[in-house]
This record gives C-alpha cells, sequence and structure tokens, in this order.
DNA sequence: TGCGGCCACTATATCGCTATACTAGCGTTT
DNA sequence: AAACGCTAGTATAGCGATATAGTGGCCGCA
C-alpha cells in the first residue's frame, strides 16, 4: 500500500538501514547509492512516516499552543506569528484553547503532553503555579504571567501598558479616569497598577468605584460602560482592558448621545486590525503582538535545541501608544 | 523515567496487555481488574503514549488545517469553530498556511499526510484539480472550490453573495456600481459573476472597466478605490470583495473627503467583528462563519469514521444581506 | 605478510503500544 | 463423560523507523 523504507531496500538490494541513512544524508553512504536511493524514493514517491520516527527519536516537531480563545483576534494573531517563525524550522503547530479555563487549560496540556508535543506556548489562564510547575516539556509563557512561576515568558509589561494609557488620558486633560478592569489575572493587575500609578503620580485621587470588572470583550465591555453611565457623576475618561472592550465602551457611550472624545476620551489596547477605522478611530497601545509571537518562537526553539534545560528567561518587549480620535482632546498638530 | 504500561503491568503481576485492555475498558478484562488497573494508572500518572498507540492502530486522532493566511479573521474564525467541533471528538488540529501559494500549499498538504493526519480541511489556493485529487486522506474543502474537483465542500454560494450585495446596491439608488475583486478564485470569480447577474437582471450595463483586482485586503483595497477615484467618472456604489478590502476602500473614499453613502454606497463581505463599529458601519455579506466551520468539521468527522471513502457531498449555506450605514441611502426605518 | 584504519555498508534490537491468536479453568449441555 | 462455550486473561508478532554495534574489503605502510 503505502512505501516504506524497506520497499526502496528491496528494490535497489540494500539494507532498510542504508535507505534511511541515505534519505538523512549521513556521511555513511557513497554519493552513489545516496543517489540511486532518492531516485528511487522520488519515483515510489516515498513520504516518511513520520510517525515511526518520531517513536524512535523521540522528538516530534510538534508545538503545543494553547490559548484562552482563537477568536480573539490578538490570539489569533499569535498564532499565525508562531506559525511563520516555527514551519521554516519543520515545527507544526497544534492549537487548542482553554475557554479561560484553568481546569481545561490543564487537561490540554496534559493531552499535548501526551502527544508528545516537543515544546508548548502557552497564553495561560492558570492563577497559581501548580499545574504548570511539574511540566517536562520545554515551554513558552506568552502574553500572560502565572503567578509564583520562573519560566520563560515572552510579554509586554502590563504596569507600563496600563501608566502609558492613563497618563495619555490626564495629559489629554481627562480628570475623572475609569478603568474597564479584564479578568484576574497578571495582565488585568499589571495594567490596573499602572493606571494607578499614573493617576498617584499626576494627583488625582484613585476611586475604587472608578474600576470595573468588565470581562474582555465587547459585550461585556458594553455592559460594564452601560453601569458606568447610569451613575448620577461620568467619568470624562475611559481606559479599556483591550480593543474589544473599548468597542463596546464606544458602543454604549455613543448611544447614550454623547460624543468621544469631547464628553469622554477613550483608549484601548491591543491595537486591533482596522481600529483606526471605527466610527470613532480608537486610540490604543501596541503590543507588538507579532513581534512576540516571533520572539516566543524562538526562545521555544532555543529551549527545545538544548540538550539540558536553559535558565528560564523573560523577554518584555515595550508597549507604544498610538493616538487617535477617540482620546485627542487638545487640538495639537495630527 | 516515563511510566508505561508495562510499569502498571509488572506492578500488578499482570500483562502488559491486560493493561492496554484494561485502561480501553475492553470487554475481555473482568471489572475488578480493571479498577486495580485505573487505580495504579493514576497513582503512577501513566499517561498513553498517542505516538505508540497511532504507529499500531495507524490513526493520530489529528486533523490538518490548511488556510491562506490566518491573520484574516476569517479563517481565524474558521479555525476556532473547527477547534470547537472536533475537540470533543478527541481532535487536534494541525495548522500551517499557505500563504495564498499553490505549491506551498501542496508541500504543506504532503507534510500533513507524511504526519499521518485523519483527515484534512482545506482552504485552497489551488486553481486545478491536480494536486489534490491524488489525496488519500479524507478531505473537506472549506470556502474554496477547486476546478474540476468533486470533492467534500462547505462554502456558500459565492454568486448569490454577488448577486444579493449588488441587487441591495441598486436598490438603494445605485446606477454606476464598481466591483473591487478578489484574487483569481472560485470565490471571486463567483462574486464577480453574481454582480454581473444583478446588474443585467435590472438592465444596468456591465462595464469593464468598474471592476477592478483589489486583492483581498485592506491595502490592497485602499489603492483599488484610489486608482478608481483618480478617474474622471466616480462610481456611486462599491461591491468589494470582503471586508477588509472594504475597509480600505472607506479609508480611501473619506480621505478624498467624499460622504459615505451619500456619494458612494459600499458593502463587503464576510461580517468581520466589529465592523458595526466603524466610522461608516459597514453593510455586509454574512457568511455565517462558524456554521461553516462546524458544519465542516461534522462532514470530516463523518468521512473518517466511514470505512469506504463516501460520496462527496456539498453543503452549501445561504449568505445573508446586513445592512448598515454605509449602503442607506433610502430613508428607510431602521 | 601483517596490521591498523577507513569506507560503505549490514544486523540486531528496540521505541510503546495493540491486533491476533491462543489457553486455562470452569460451568453447562446432551 | 465428552464436547462445547464462556470468561479472563496470556503470548507473540509486528507498526516503520533509527541507534548502536558490527563487518568485509581495500589501501597504505612497515
Amino acid at each position: 500500500m503505502t512505501v516504506r523504507m524497506k520497499d526502496i531496500a528491496r528494490d535497489l538490494g540494500i539494507s532498510p538501514m542504508a535507505v534511511s541513512k541515505a534519505l538523512r544524508n549521513h556521511k555513511d553512504i557513497g554519493e552513489a547509492t545516496k543517489a540511486r536511493v532518492r531516485k528511487r524514493a522520488a519515483e515510489l514517491n516515498y513520504r516518511m512516516d513520520w510517525v515511526a520516527r518520531s517513536m524512535v527519536t523521540g522528538r516530534t516537531y510538534l508545538v503545543g499552543l494553547v490559548v484562552p480563545d482563537l477568536m480573539q483576534s490578538f490570539f489569533a494573531e499569535i498564532a499565525a506569528a508562531l506559525t511563520a517563525a516555527l514551519s521554516p524550522a519543520g515545527y507544526h503547530l497544534l492549537i487548542s484553547h482553554s475557554s479561560e479555563n484553568a481546569t481545561d487549560e490543564a487537561a490540554n496540556i496534559d493531552l499535548l503532553e501526551s502527544r508528545k508535543v516537543d515544546g508548548l506556548i502557552i497564553a495561560s489562564a492558570q492563577r497559581s503555579a501548580k499545574a504548570l510547575k511539574s511540566l517536562k516539556t520545554p515551554y513558552v509563557l506568552i502574553d500572560r504571567r502565572v503567578p509564583g512561576l520562573k519560566a520563560n515568558y515572552v510579554g509586554t509589561e502590563n504596569e507600563d501598558i496600563g501608566f502609558l494609557a492613563t497618563r495619555h488620558l490626564i495629559e489629554q486633560g481627562c480628570r475623572r479616569i475609569a478603568h474597564l478592569k479584564g479578568p484576574v489575572l497578571s495582565t488585568a493587575e499589571g495594567r490596573l497598577k499602572g493606571y494607578r500609578r499614573a493617576l498617584e503620580k499626576h494627583g488625582l485621587k484613585v476611586q475604587s468605584d472608578l474600576v470595573l470588572d468588565a470581562g474582555h470583550d465587547d459585550a461585556s465591555g458594553y455592559q460594564a460602560m452601560q453601569r458606568l453611565l447610569s451613575r448620577k457623576v461620568r467619568p470624562d475618561g475611559i481606559f479599556c482592558f483591550n480593543d474589544p472592550v473599548a468597542v463596546g465602551a464606544m458602543r454604549a457611550i455613543l448611544e447614550a448621545g454623547l460624543s468621544i472624545p469631547r464628553d469622554i476620551a477613550l483608549i484601548g489596547v491591543a491595537n486591533m486590525h482596522s481600529s483606526d477605522m471605527f466610527r470613532v478611530p480608537l486610540s490604543t497601545i501596541d503590543q507588538g503582538t507579532a513581534a512576540m509571537g516571533e520572539q516566543a518562537a524562538n526562545l521555544l526553539l532555543a529551549s527545545m535545541a538544548a540538550k539540558k534545560p536553559l535558565a528560564p528567561r523573560q523577554l518584555i518587549l515595550p508597549p507604544r501608544l498610538i493616538v487617535r480620535a477617540s482620546s485627542r482632546r487638545q487640538a495639537a498638530g495630527n
């Protein structure tokens, strides 16, 4: 049925081992024989059985990707960047999603390990190091840090994100700045911390009632913003956990008949594709998503190539403020 | 090092085969023994080696996904829907992208086959059936049909999409309707055909200079629109290949100081997430992306489960017009 | 002539699991 | 009592590749 090395070997009157070595261009085999093997392999349309090879070499050339939700364009972009960076090295990406559920995530990781992936890239929903610290497979955390876990990590400094965004709103003249906070994770906590630091640094009061849990998507951002608007006193600036939340907030604000940025200035995080084409073009903090994916891939490649586990490395990429109309209140140029 | 079945067997004084059967809940093994095996397996934290199992059973529980580009939210959404539908059945998705290149795509498919995936889902960049018709692995084409290939397929009727969009523009009073066409593929051809049919049916002239190649993304849509605007006579309606192209076109139109939809009405295809929050909320044709992914997954699951190849099935999902401000010229309600 | 060394292979033994075939022991049937 | 069938296992032989060790022939050198 399918062609095996032994078929080539029989045809050529040599041993299967010689075929195996020839195809891997091993130096034990003479050039003449290698040529014959390659020729016959091509004729028979031979294709390596990677499963069999994996069994004996212990390497699958598979990398598992665990994300909360591929639908979020941030993670889709990560996945794309990873594929691009890993495939030249012969790796394939195996995806699975955790739906923000730590237990599901752990089960997924287990499964991926039993599939013998050579490495893992994880945007983790874990709140503790427990499930991850026993991992034997090399891995890289991406975007989200896990408390108490010293591991390879690539991400942005979330506190800087919060600080940058909030300071920008302050500079635009906002004085009552609210924060639509994300789910409880290192990411959300860092951004909140940065938000607080910026307020304090500029002598503004940190009011806990101006921080609302807003989930991480469009719909929950909309709801949170509605709650905020129903109060007697309105905020004049909103720092949103991410762009989808900001889009939801935008919807709520515009529906309420208010103007962005005149009544309320708005800024998100992530630089979603096309967010410059929104009804009010959305200011945001760019995390360098593609670069993050690429760096994570490189870090993982290095870890997988090493014989002994390497010392974990942390790569922190600098966030970048992108000012668009949703937060531009000063008549400043451009 | 890692725990194997034979370790459990030795501990319990039974044969490895008995362990294998017990863990698969095979009826040959008594309940008492099964319980002992399961208990010991849990204690030792035993995990199946899927590579080894695959080698003997011939099934990997892997499904390969081949798309042109995961960055396009359409394909990301497909990937997400597929993962969601396949993982309950124990399948994992292996992704690879073709960058719209037929040769790369064929190479990727080859590689996935040599990894022994049980099935494939392909949004193909092929223009002919050649590369695909020799596939032995069950597969489902998604979104894009390959000319001359009778295979499993899930997608929308592209001609209907073109017709629906164009008719809508006509009904809104447009008389000079341009089409920003996508790359040459069944998809783009179908949409173009529908565009022509709608024009003819309403007694409008089909002018070939109103059909421009516009690629499939934001940037190329922008350029195509600029070319179109540089002409002496302006169109008053644009049917765009997809939403990203429409976003690019929108940018060009607004930059030119024109109004959407008053000067030019605009409609895209795909119902990109958040496209209702655009500067001018974008009318579009919804293809039911998530449903497409789900149906494709089900079709593939059925094909993989069958002993003998099943007769190929084609599932055509109906497109749905979504009217937003970018094309609403009549003072109609809502 | 003998011996070491190198070249170009061959031979064997797994990798961890499961398909297939076989068997001991016991109860039931005729 | 012999034959049969059932239960609950065991024994063997791979799946298709590669790691590791071994081997025959030839050359050069003393």
